[in-house]
DNA sequence: ACCTGAACACCGTTCAAGT
DNA sequence: ACCTGAACACCGTTCAAGT
């Protein structure tokens, strides 16, 4: 990947595969097919699969899509929020992102889908941020002393088991239960 | 179900068809086809789905045993823990149990498994099991007042999601965060 | 370089033929 | 009643032919 750039028509192709996928996935979950998507972006499945070796490929890309736009979020949320309520406030956002997009919430369960090429510099961009946020809590002494970004991510994975797999819970119940559990004992 | 006795050939057949089920699923998880559990029960898969209109037909009959395995374990441990530990104890077993079985990971994930003929009185009996846990944890103070069976099967599954889809986190430290947000504040 | 779509592999499910 | 397995449908992935 970020070899020399694209022909411009690829490049064209390119946007609009991640456009339509973006859009399929996020509205109908991970089930939709690569011919659908092939056809809602106006491409053979084989450009597809030029661009994106595996389905998951390419859900990883819009993954990290999402992750970056949530970094973002992140780093104003620690900005603006005080230490006291920063990590609340920052599960709480992030969790409201993960609802409205199905492929969001597959990478937020996932190990496998980090692996893919440079997820892991997002992801060190928005560990940064949230180990940030957690360390101000402990100072403030709200957040339980020896939690670390590894375990926000579990939690979340947690939360995000709910909304995906069972639509009848309700998840905001489950953030809760699970904001009880970063705060000191 | 559960209406004239079965065959003598068809009541083996079906005995066959759950023992290669559960080995096969726990052990390789929920990927295995149904061509392989037919033929390690030594019978067509025509046999299969005549027992099972489809895969997660089969899965939720696996799981309905697991529920009623586990609800015995949740009554020893009701009758013999004190009060104090009595849902702490019963979330870290019934954590072990799931961890072993990838059958039942999927189940304790999912609503739509529990959706299945007849899995409700099962849900229900280990419902109650749970309450009795939580109530006596609540007299005695150490459980949130607010705390109901919904909300342990919702703690439940975002533990499962961490030992199903990350297999690298450390799941046990997610039962014990997730324990945090069951303590009474 | 890049694009296309027919073809392949795999797997869940069905059903005609058999006992 | 029950059993079998070939056949069907669907979908992820590949690749020969084309620009």
């Amino acid at each position: 990947m970020s070899s020399r750039p694209l022909r411009s028509d690829a490049r064209r192709n390119l946007e609009r595969i991640l456009e339509a996928a973006q859009h399929l996935f996020a509205d109908r979950g991970t089930q939709v097919s690569m011919e659908e998507v092939a056809q809602r972006a106006g491409v053979g499945v084989g450009t597809l699969y030029r661009r994106f070796p595996t389905k998951e490929a390419l859900l990883t890309a819009l993954v990290r899509e999402r992750f970056r736009d949530f970094t973002a979020v992140a780093t104003a949320v620690a900005a603006e929020e005080v230490a006291e309520h920063a990590l609340a406030t920052l599960v709480r956002r992030h969790a409201e992102a993960i609802a409205v997009d199905g492929a969001f919430q597959l990478a937020m369960m996932s190990t496998d889908s980090f692996r893919w090429e440079g997820v892991e510099d997002d992801k060190r961009a928005f560990a940064a941020v949230v180990s940030e946020v957690i360390g101000r809590g402990q100072a403030a002494g709200v957040v339980r002393g020896d939690l670390d970004f590894e375990d926000y991510a579990t939690v979340m994975a947690g939360v995000t088991a709910t909304m995906h797999f069972r639509p009848g819970a309700d998840w905001r119940r489950a953030v809760e239960l699970a904001l009880g559990g970063l705060r000191a004992p």
